[in-house]
DNA sequence: TAAGATTTGTTCGTATGTATA
DNA sequence: ATATACATACGAACAAATCTT
C-alpha cells in the first residue's frame, strides 16, 4: 500500500510515480499503461483523480490515449513537448 | 415504474431490491437473475449502476457470474461469505 | 456451415454533487 | 473563491464467448 504525503496533492505523488516508471522504462514506449481502474485499484485513489494524473501526463507529452483502448507510452521525443493533441501517435 | 429515494445511492436501493427477491426465493438457487440489459430496461438505470450492483451482490457471496451466460443464485450457505473481492467504480 | 442475437467484460468520456482545506 | 478528492451515475464503443436460427 502507498503512502502519500500529507501535505503534497495525491495527484502530483501519482504523476511523479508514473512518470518515473515511464522515465525508466517499466512502461514501454507504444504499450499501454495501466487502465483507470487498475490505477483505482493500486493507488486506491478515486478514478476523477487517477484522470486528472493521466491528463497531466497527456498535456506533457509523455502519453497518448485513444477512446474505447486505453493510454500508450509516447517516445522519448516526444516527452515534455505540451501538445494539446489528444490521439495519435 | 419504480421510484428511487433521492437521498440514498441508486446502486444500494437496487441491491435491496435484488436481495429481498433472493431472499425470498423469486430468483431460485443455481438459476439466472435477469440479464444486466434487462435490468437496465426493469430499473431505468444505467448498466454500469447495473454492474455496480451485481458486483456487490457477487462480492456479498448471494450470487455468482458465468462470463458470456449470466449470473447466477448461489445457494443459502453461500450467502455473506464475501470471497474475491472485485470492486470499481 | 454460416450468420445473427445475446451476454458479460473492458475501456475511456462526461457530468453532477459533496466535502474539505 | 479555488483547488483537491471522493462518490455517484450517465453513456458509447468494442471485444469475446456463447447460444440460436
Amino acid at each position: 500500500m502507498i503512502e502519500f504525503e500529507p501535505d503534497r496533492p495525491i495527484w502530483i505523488q501519482v504523476v511523479e510515480i508514473l512518470r518515473g516508471r515511464i522515465e525508466r522504462g517499466e512502461y514501454q514506449p507504444r504499450h499501454l499503461v495501466p487502465s483507470e481502474v487498475q490505477m483505482v485499484q493500486e493507488f486506491s485513489i478515486a478514478r476523477t483523480t487517477v484522470r486528472k494524473v493521466i491528463a497531466y501526463l497527456r498535456d506533457q507529452g509523455f502519453v497518448y490515449t485513444v477512446p474505447q483502448i486505453g493510454t500508450f507510452v509516447h517516445h522519448r521525443d516526444k516527452w515534455h513537448q505540451s501538445e494539446s493533441r489528444q490521439t495519435e501517435d
